[in-house]
DNA sequence: TATTCACAAGTTGTCAGACAAATTCTCGCG
DNA sequence: CGCGAGAATTTGTCTGACAACTTGTGAATA
């Protein structure tokens, strides 16, 4: 549950949509105000971020209205969520294995991304997430020591460094992730126990907080099939 | 000049951002509101619509800001937009080849993504999309005879169907692009000059119009490294 | 001089209430 | 049964207000 009025209003509104089914009707803006115990005005620019994501339709005079959507299993990627947030959602359990926190230093690339000093102290941290005995992603997160330190990480942590950061209130604020597929390389097949080469959806990650500052880098490998990442795309109208 | 407020609201906003340089402040609601002869209301409402997209960003007490926009025009997939168009504007040129356009009728599949009935007439465009002496995207679009048939796609069709609807004027909202990875099939992996199971990166869309209804269903295979596709991840507290 | 603290001004966040515009429903009337 | 006028409902927009937060200023202090 979260302090501000806007958030919490985002996920019930969010889990509210979800549990109407396509095409069905929302309660009317003055209901849903009183339900939730917020404003008009502020419901309002709430449902705006659904709309702007194509999630719902409104209509004047008539109502507001859930669009059709594929399946609530699926993951829209204009929403940063971790993993285990997703699976939850998805009524499953992710489990996380191999677990390594380790301190590296930066290399020039990591340097650039993070526009710090060659050899700067990283904190890096890898791990295998299972659904059901089936290793489905390999994640690695690298994050400056001054955001992550080893020791921070709790002995419980479930393998979501998003989770852990947002729980402990950094200022985050968007994240951009580059979209590719590629062949598993040798340690990453090892670590999913596929064959080299084998198909995998990969994600290039950099997150962002409020001053601009890349804190993470993250690379996922995903199998496919297990996850469905999706995005809803606007069709921009013709310049005039 | 759009006939309501809202959607004028929306290029005028889009066109200051746009003007104003990254981490340049926006004037204050009350003044934006008054310059743009709406309510703040109203103001903030079309504000949300580009927090959601990740161009501003908004702080309490000081102000609104606006985010780099490099990282978000570049090549977002949030915004659909063409092959074509996206090339040209990344100073490539795209070639079109191995152009099959073919009336089908739809199977159960198809007809439950068209909500049709069983074995209704479709229009399938196949095409090879060729850059620099290779090919890069093989690309399947399906379309309901009554959007489009056969006859009607022009002689030097470029190879976009959605740039043929949208010159056409036809009233498109979004498109639904679910992404994942696979090894090239058969047919595929001929038409591309690859082997049987090379990795691809896939993609399955669905273009709606405004009353919801798909008009286009399209299915997309890239050879990785030629098109970069990134998105833009808004972070979201947990609802838990 | 340098630092700290209180405070005012400015900005976004939220609220309540009202009316306009569009749609949908109801019901009387032919 | 069909149709049209009007009522009811719903979203779109506006006005004004206050709360919460940020920032800069300047006086008080070490």
């Amino acid at each position: 549950m979260s302090r501000f009025p806007f958030q919490r209003l985002q996920s019930e509104l969010a889990e509210l949509i979800a549990r109407t089914p396509p095409g069905g009707r929302l309660p009317s803006e003055p209901e849903l105000a009183k339900l939730l115990g917020v404003s008009r005005a502020t419901l309002r620019e709430a449902m705006r971020t659904f709309e702007t994501q194509g999630l719902i339709r409104r209509r004047q005079g008539s109502g507001t209205y859930v669009v059709g959507r594929v399946s609530v299993f699926e993951s829209g990627l204009e929403v940063l969520e971790s993993l285990e947030t997703l699976a939850r959602r998805m009524g499953l359990s992710l489990r996380v294995s191999d677990l390594v926190v380790e301190r590296v230093f930066a290399n020039q690339e990591l340097a650039d991304i993070f526009a710090s000093p060659l050899a700067m102290p990283l904190t890096r941290v890898r791990r295998v997430m299972w659904t059901e005995e089936r290793p489905v992603a390999y994640l690695v997160d690298m994050l400056p020591e001054e955001v992550l330190k080893a020791e921070q990480l709790p002995d419980d942590f479930g393998g979501s460094v998003l989770d852990f950061l947002l729980d402990r209130g950094d200022p985050l604020t968007v994240a951009r992730a580059a979209i590719s597929a590629i062949g598993a390389p040798p340690d990453v097949a090892k670590a999913l126990q596929i064959q080299r080469g084998d198909v995998l959806l990969h994600f290039t990650s950099r997150l962002y907080d409020t001053s601009g500052r890349v804190v993470d880098y993250a690379l996922s490998y995903f199998i496919p099939g297990y996850f469905h990442f999706h995005v809803v795309r606007r069709v921009v109208a013709n310049s005039r």
